[in-house]
DNA sequence: TGTACATCAGTGAACGCGCGTTCACTGATGTAC
DNA sequence: TGTACATCAGTGAACGCGCGTTCACTGATGTAC
């Protein structure tokens, strides 16, 4: 698309891994891990294909950092408040509900970084990011008491599964054609779903 | 891989449309839709890459005919008893439970031809196999008063996102790491979540 | 403060790859008469 | 029953593409003395 090389004034470029890797993340957002050209990246920044090499051992190494910069996003949106002013709270299941339309609201916004966090060899998440935040929240839920300890064990996994199962269906899975209203009604018959999966 | 053309005896094939679905989604079913390679597949069928195009309007024509053959081999596999005798079922859940253990057994069994069936544009799913066989499974436990009928709305969504969502992350997703036991627990927790999901 | 030199970070040209697709074609088939 | 001919189903050679990667290289930097 942008063909036209960056122009630099420096021989060095002072911060070149780093600098690869935001023009390579942005390529990701707009067009998903398939649109992380090494060359075109390299090109966006201003400086020669091979340099890439000098900082990455090969394009998946690249595409590795992308992968990881785009699960640390996912994870800090999940944290973000969705409701401005804070509606009351009487089940106590407000914050859950609100990373888990966070996790869609991500996944729709932002497909191409969505897709470039899951590609491939995504094992590096499970110790990471969306894991945690879901976990914490889940803990808190059982040390309130809206959560029995018997229902915690894998709870983060089953809710993670199901908000993102239902991202995928949406994203680009068979429920890619629903109108904005029905996935509206979709997530939140799959929200109450999940609240009742954790209790009883 | 298979770099050998297969011979052939007449000059006209016969069936050759069917005759390179087959070999697509057997390349499929082997290393995913990347691996389905026109070329390749007209290889192996003895044919010239040429004449797929008598058949097909394209690459994407071809790939479009091997989804819907993943969608179908899908939604076959759901319908599997995995229980030889048959255990008893006292809270009538047996069926569900045993078509969404059948699709993450899919998943796990053919990740190539489950990758084929949700690839690219898998709208065409919406109003095929897998979602209606839930569907079904559910109307008969609302008919036998197994779920009431304020839950049924949309529920085939939830059951399918979390069941398809443990499947993604299974495959190659963050919990692709877990060994046999803990996928197993893992499963079990989410056969018991999506049970009290529909119940109360 | 000046200089030699090892090291680091960049360059441009080139390669091989194998794909999807198009082209002008030829062999086989089946139907009208 | 035989034959002309339109049509269908196949062929092989060729093209353009743009990628990831390697090569031998050059410019800039910083440190020891």
């Amino acid at each position: 698309v942008n063909t036209a090389p960056a122009r630099r004034d420096r021989y060095h470029h002072g911060d070149l891994a780093r600098a690869l890797v935001t023009a390579a993340v942005e390529r990701a957002r707009a067009g998903g891990p398939q649109a992380v050209v090494l060359r075109e990246v390299a090109r966006e920044v201003g400086v020669s294909a091979t340099s890439a090499y000098r900082h990455f051992a090969n394009h998946a190494d690249l595409l590795r950092a992308v992968q990881q910069r785009a699960q640390e996003e996912l994870a800090t949106a999940l944290l973000a408040d969705p409701v401005p002013d804070r509606t009351p709270d009487p089940s106590g299941f407000g914050r859950l509900r609100a990373q888990c339309r966070n996790y869609l609201r991500f996944t729709q916004d932002q497909p191409g970084l969505f897709r470039a966090a899951f590609g491939q060899d995504a094992s590096a998440a499970m110790s990471s990011g969306s894991m945690h935040v879901l976990s914490d929240t889940l803990d808190d839920l059982v040390a309130s008491g809206r959560v029995s300890p018997g229902r915690r064990a894998g709870a983060e996994i089953s809710v993670w599964a199901s908000v993102h199962g239902l991202a995928e269906l949406l994203l680009e899975g068979p429920l890619s054609s629903l109108e904005a209203a029905e996935r509206g009604v979709a997530v939140d018959d799959l929200l109450d779903f999940i609240v009742r999966g954790l209790t009883d």
